[in-house]
DNA sequence: ATAGGTGATAGATTTTTACTATCAAATTAT
DNA sequence: ATAATTTGATAGTAAAAATCTATCACCTAT
């Protein structure tokens, strides 16, 4: 089953050398091919297109009517290939393109604001379409292809992928100003036995690990009220609906020192989360989002949040 | 030398086709090629072009960043491709396009207002260019290919050219009303002896003619005044400088009953011009202008001037 | 374990493009 | 008038490119 597009790009060029030369011999010169070569293959062209395009004198070649009007269409064509190549060749640095970027609602609208910047300065060719989702639907749609890379939370399904660990991110208590413990000087695991804690619902990772973590302390999750979205959470602390643990570079991004809660940490255990950056591992950019992953490592130190720990 | 077009239109119905069908295989089987053929292609593609179009899983193949930025530039050019092929198609009747018809002054102002709406209801997809030159001019501008047709007055020299008689237009003598011979029921030839002609400038054609005429009857041309136009030729016999000869059409065309004029014809003396249409006899237009030459002579008889005589 | 599905690879075959040599025709120069 | 020159066309050969056949490598599902 042959195509439609039954004439090449080589002939185009030979109709317009031709008709630019005035005569086969003189485009042959021009080309660097044999005058037959040009008399078989616009033959061939005339052959499939139907129609004449050169009346052959003794003293050369004079384009008919046809040929005149099919000038500027071939210009066109020559145009749009050359922006074809000159498009791809935009790319050969490997940097050029719209990334569709992956993230998590609970880390990607406070990290990306602070290093975005930077990222923009050391590669101004690179630009990131970014959408959010959870963690599980996030390494689902980078498997599919539905995303170039995911801005996500361990632990991350390696299987296909590769992952680059970012950085560490504490999780703070946040209370409100007239609970029990706001006014204690230093909070120690053993407060927080039997403590209602909020959380986001279900289908967050973040539910998962704030629930372990309340396993840990002797905790309970409370599951008559699940928050959306962290924002969701501060306010319902702030209601008195019972506390929560918040990361690190949401409380440094939006919450204020005018606000009526108590951020602290609690002695004799570790909380906290690890982020990464993930593609799968096929993916001709790998080179690109390996710089990529080193430069927000590069930048996280000069965030808001500063007990951020870096991870190699 | 070759050409910077390093790619081939088959290579770029390979890619869009990939891509559509998201494997190489189920491309191949839409395209009646078989897989390794687009394995080659697409890696001759991609390294003509230096960037990977395709990130290749078990589960089938990708289009990269890159690649989706040059999928519409692909598009373009199949739609430009296209465009040039049904173009050239449209002119495969042999019929359509813009000619450029070269006329002389004193006749094709007068003749193509009215046989060209017919012409344009016979033939819909002709558009005619008109030029105006003198008759030497005319076939010089035809054999360098700077015209496609001529509208001229014989005689044309024929060499490496087509000439199909059209008709022959008498010329008549016009008088202003107060000439000694205006009244004259009949003119004779002898009566011309010793008048004063008025006629066009040397570079005409018709100034020959009319020269010849005048030493045939004995009359002389007025050498110190010329017009440079019919109408000017009018004006000046309107004016009393001389009397003058006008061709047919031009007075069926443009002298109003109600002019200072007499209009007659001259007995004893055959006093007329032939009409021609001439192309390159190696035109591949050829067939369409024996046509257009044909209705013409169909159309003559129904003009304003009915003393024309059809040439076979 | 086998079966099924993907793209890659190697060698053979077919098709297309281009070259070499020459011819035919027309024009120009002598 | 003849000879020389210049043009595109033609025929056969050579080289390059496209495509096919057969198989492999790899992974997933049964």
């Amino acid at each position: 089953m042959q195509p439609k597009l039954n004439l090449s790009l080589r002939q185009l060029e030979y109709f317009k050398t031709i008709s630019d030369a005035g005569s086969f011999r003189g485009a042959a010169e021009r080309l660097g091919v044999t005058q037959p070569t040009l008399t078989a293959q616009i033959a061939t062209l005339e052959e499939s297109l139907g129609v004449k395009l050169f009346e052959r004198t003794r003293s050369g070649a004079t384009p008919t009517v046809a040929a005149r009007e099919l000038m500027p269409v071939c210009h066109r064509i020559q145009e749009e290939v050359q922006s074809f190549v000159d498009t791809a060749h935009g790319f050969s640095g490997g940097v050029a393109g719209t990334y569709r970027i992956g993230v998590t609602p609970t880390l990607g609208p406070y990290l990306l604001p602070q290093v975005l910047p930077e990222i923009h300065k050391r590669f101004q060719e690179l630009r990131l379409f970014v959408r959010e989702g959870v963690p599980a639907e996030l390494s689902q749609d980078l498997r599919s292809a539905k995303h170039d890379l995911i801005l996500s939370t361990q632990p991350i399904a390696e299987s296909g992928l590769e992952v680059s660990p970012l950085f560490r991110e504490p999780l703070k208590l946040v209370l409100p100003l007239d609970h029990r413990l706001a006014s204690k000087d230093v909070i120690n695991r053993t407060d927080l036995m039997g403590e209602e804690v909020l959380t986001l619902d279900e289908h967050h990772l973040y539910h998962r690990q704030v629930t372990e973590l309340c396993q840990t302390l002797g905790a309970n999750t409370r599951r008559d009220f699940e928050g959306t979205s962290l924002d969701t959470l501060r306010q319902m602390v702030v209601m008195g609906m019972g506390i929560t643990f918040l990361p690190a570079l949401y409380v440094a991004s939006e919450i204020r020192e005018t606000d009526p809660l108590r951020v602290a940490d609690v002695f004799g255990v570790n909380m906290y989360r690890d982020h990464a950056l993930a593609w799968r591992s096929r993916s001709p950019a790998r080179p690109l989002f390996r710089r990529l992953a080193q430069t927000i490592r590069e930048l996280v130190p000069n965030t808001a949040a500063s007990e951020l720990r870096v991870l190699y």
